[in-house]
DNA sequence: GCCAACGTTGGC
DNA sequence: GCCAACGTTGGC
């Protein structure tokens, strides 16, 4: 099994909203960066992902979630209206793909940034090197676990 | 809101 | 193929 990292921004998608959604489970569009959307073509149906907030106050890991259906055509791509629309994109190109996930555990406590910093087993992590801006990331099973024992930690 | 870092676009 | 200009991401 893979572990991974999937960036969302609470104010248009947060861990509660996936909360709240049919059979907690969505569609992880919008994805339009080719090195990020190769990681979601290598996602297997099991594999498990950390749920982060970006662009939040303070930004951090909140969850978990499973990847349930393997990458398939992101249909907002050509989707005029849709604010992930790219011109290139069309059913018989569809060039960006999509993945569907499955809540498996909001954090009883959100794990902040400044905390995945200070932890020695995440230097290596993706998330935190300068500059880093991917999406979506691949994270090692120590970091995973890592993560995971913070959040189960009172601060 | 600012801005550093990065990715993409397009002229040449 | 180079690279300047531009757009975006995301922490602060």
């Amino acid at each position: 099994m893979q572990h991974w990292l999937m960036k969302s921004e609470p104010e248009v998608f947060s861990i509660r909203d996936l909360a709240k959604s049919p059979r907690k489970t969505t569609h992880w569009e919008g994805v339009r960066n080719y090195q990020a959307r190769n990681f979601l073509r290598a996602m297997k149906k099991g594999d498990r992902a950390l749920f982060y907030h970006s662009n939040a106050a303070p930004p951090g890991v909140a969850g978990v979630v499973e990847i349930v259906r393997e990458a398939y055509p992101d249909p907002t791509a050509w989707d005029r209206k849709s604010d992930y629309h790219d011109p290139k994109a069309s059913p018989e190109n569809p060039i960006w793909s999509m993945v569907d996930v499955k809540l498996v555990q909001v954090f009883p406590r959100e794990v902040p940034l400044d905390e995945l910093r200070g932890a020695k087993a995440l230097a290596g992590m993706e998330l935190l090197r300068r500059g880093s801006r991917l999406s979506v990331t691949p994270v090692t099973a120590a970091e995973f676990r890592t993560i995971e024992q913070l959040a189960a930690k009172r601060a």
